[in-house]
DNA sequence: ATCCGAATGAGACTCAATCTCAAAAAGGGA
DNA sequence: TCCCTTTTTGAGATTGAGTCTCATTCGGAT
């Protein structure tokens, strides 16, 4: 809804060659104004009831876009739904699933981000992304 | 198909309170006879036309068991389908996927295990499984 | 303001996985 | 071995996330 992130998605699709819609910026906003991990769904859901008309199809068309273009991340939690959030200026993370509650923890260690690329190295290949999730619970106290 | 397999299964159906049947044999029996990592529909495929009737409910059902009793592993690889390998008395190790060629290699390093441990304690949280795979492509020569 | 190719939306479609429920099979007891 | 009860099976229906279709609408360059 600010200046600045208009302009960024402006020029993603001028780059893509692709036209700037109310869609499209809907389904940016919706995605980049809450920081939670949502699912397409959701996203779709409140942007409806935002008052603007946009079908799941749209939805989904520009979510790949904007992931293409490393504005939104997708992440697979394993329940089937995939979740995205935001990633404007956003450092790397992986996540952690509480198994218990649900919650998602986000976290980065360059140790860990090291050893990844050492690891396919090794093996003769280049890292490209990588899945990186921790299923938890809570320590006892 | 052979005998300490057998044993093994039926100790753990009679665990679950389960009926031993040809058709959970056979489901153990693909899986564990090749050591790739399958899709539901191919060892369902191999399983028929290996003379045995067997449905896809079946299949997904008795998969289940196995994977709950860590006779078989459930890995996604972010296609859609996921994939099976059986883990009699296998060590554990995580996987890298080629973007290029789709190969699947496996590798286990011991530090990556110990610091993902360390990063779920350091948040209050015990680690219980894991969801890791490295995305690659070859290096040039 | 016009025009043309791109974008949208409603709903059909896909595909892995799950569910349903009548019929078949397991396995314990006599 | 033959019952008998309970579990398992299978064919096909169903679910649900995500994709596709194509007639209609819209963006934006001229």
């Amino acid at each position: 809804m600010n200046d600045s992130t208009i302009k960024i998605l402006k020029e993603i699709l001028r780059k893509e060659g692709l036209r700037y819609t109310k869609q499209r910026q809907a389904v940016w906003d919706e995605i980049q104004n809450s920081k939670e991990h949502r699912d397409a769904e959701d996203i779709y859901m409140s942007i409806r009831n935002n008052g603007v008309n946009v079908s799941r199809a749209t939805v989904y068309r520009t979510i790949d876009v904007l992931v293409k273009n490393r504005m939104v991340r997708k992440m697979d939690v394993g329940d089937g739904r995939n979740r995205y959030e935001p990633r404007l200026d956003d450092a790397h993370h992986d996540h952690m699933i509480c198994i218990e509650t649900g919650k998602i923890i986000e976290f980065y260690n360059e140790e860990l981000e090291d050893l990844q690329e050492k690891i396919a190295e090794e093996n003769g290949y280049m890292l490209v992304r990588h899945i990186h999730q921790l299923f938890v619970k809570p320590l006892k106290k």
